[in-house]
DNA sequence: TCTGGGGTCCTCATCCAA
DNA sequence: TCTGTTGGATGAGGACCC
């Protein structure tokens, strides 16, 4: 076929500021207006901001109080991950119904392997245009298109036609349209390598493909630097690829204010570990490692991580090892900013080893925390949890948010 | 002017067994 | 039996992405 897309087959489509245009669109009275997305606690971050937004020089995970002495006029909400999930499924089922070739990056973008489609459809061009038209008809939203013959021009493409557009970049056209990009336009390129690359003196993308693969290699290691080369000569072999299963899954939290106080760690902990068993369950996933990050009041981060003899799935063995690792730091009333749970080396529940000497009072747990799961399907979240994060008056605790101000005088005075 | 939350991938160090 | 090598598993940290 030769068309506007000749040789180029993957897509790359990405929702314009979409948090922040899913807002709009529920309460149209803020069209035109600027508008963020995020925490508006002493520590939020903004998540989404609409271009009228942008043009503040507001933008995502920017502060949001700075966001707001940037532009004073703009709506702050909260955000509502649910409403932006259901979106997201609708969009993606779309996607679906062009090429089952689809390949999720976050809620808001996708790749699409469109060479089985052309016939039908179109070439990828006309795939994209008619994509954008439909999310447009079906949404009341957005999205801008890249169409490339690799993943990663694909994407170049598509940051390059935002908002709103659709930006075609054919096999012969590729080294005019990346070469004189800078090197933080490249995938994988974040504020660090970049520096490291201005100091070498390699300022835009043609910069990088002219200098030996080898100096790359020996500044940022063998796999970035022959990846970057490639990446400038416009080489990327990568497939589209549907259905990657979920390697991790975990929580954490940022305390409103630090916390010294452990008993209010340890709930923390807790409450993060019973989520991440929650969604263990509802993947059908056991996790091998459990991991917790621990972040002090000066930002310094530590991991610290162990194997278990058999993946579990129950909320309560999550706990007792995040637990042991908090407590093995041996800390002394530090100041804590955030505190996480994670469960790595997931396996399918179907597929592990079963436990031969599995005690009585483990069953006994995860048969409890399976039926939580289910009051929570039917009652609603939080319907049913341990009772260490409970108020003394029954009330459940604190369930996110940045709230640590709040948590002690929850523990240590009760209220009624 | 302070830096969220949920992830992936890579590198390096260490331990252990072959 | 001792030593050196190698490679896998594990743990920690960092960079990056949205």
């Amino acid at each position: 076929m030769v068309g506007r897309a000749q040789g180029c087959t993957v897509l790359h489509v990405d929702m314009d500021a979409f948090f922040a245009s899913v807002e709009v669109r529920r309460r149209p009275e803020l069209a035109g207006t600027p508008v963020i997305v995020g925490g508006a606690g002493n520590r939020g971050v903004v998540t989404s901001a609409t271009y009228e937004a942008r043009r503040y020089g507001v933008h995502a995970a920017m502060p949001t109080a700075r966001a707001l002495r940037l532009c004073p006029t703009a709506t702050v909400v909260p955000g509502d991950l649910a409403l932006y999930g259901e979106v997201s499924r609708s969009v993606m089922a779309l996607f679906r119904s062009i090429t089952p070739l689809v390949e999720p990056l976050s809620l808001d973008e996708a790749f699409l392997d469109v060479q089985g489609a052309g016939r039908r459809l179109g070439d990828a061009a006309e795939i994209g245009e008619y994509l954008r038209a439909r999310v447009f008809d079906e949404q009341g939203i957005t999205c801008s298109v890249g169409v490339a013959s690799s993943k990663f021009v694909a994407k170049l493409a598509s940051t390059s036609a935002k908002p709103d557009g659709m930006r075609i970049v054919r096999p012969a056209e590729v080294m005019d349209f990346l070469h004189p990009l800078p090197v933080g336009a490249l995938w994988g390129v974040g504020p660090k390598t970049e520096e490291q690359l201005l100091r070498l003196g390699l300022r835009t993308v043609g910069d990088l493909a002219h200098v030996p693969a080898r100096t790359l290699q020996r500044a940022l290691g063998p796999a970035a630097g022959g990846h970057l080369h490639e990446l400038a000569w416009g080489r990327d072999p990568r497939r589209v690829v549907p259905n990657e299963p979920e390697k991790s899954a975990g929580h954490e939290e940022t305390f409103g204010t630090d916390v010294d106080d452990p008993v209010v760690i340890h709930r923390e902990l807790l409450l993060l570990a019973e989520r991440t068993a929650g969604r263990l369950r509802s993947g059908g996933w056991l996790a091998r490692t459990v991991s917790i990050k621990v972040r002090f009041a000066d930002f310094a981060t530590i991991t610290r991580s162990r194997t278990l003899d058999v993946p579990t799935d129950v909320g309560q063995e999550l706990y007792d090892t995040a637990r042991s690792l908090f407590d093995a730091l041996g800390l002394e009333r530090a100041r804590i900013r955030l505190v996480g749970v994670r469960a790595e080396r997931l396996v399918e529940a179907g597929s592990a080893p079963q436990q031969l000497e599995l005690g009585a009072r483990e069953h006994g747990r995860r048969d409890a925390e399976l039926a939580a799961d289910r009051a929570a399907r039917r009652f609603g979240a939080g319907a049913v949890r341990p009772a260490t994060l409970l108020h003394r008056d029954g009330r459940p605790g604190r369930s996110g948010g940045a709230s640590g101000a709040r948590v002690r005088p929850a523990v240590r005075h009760p209220e009624g």
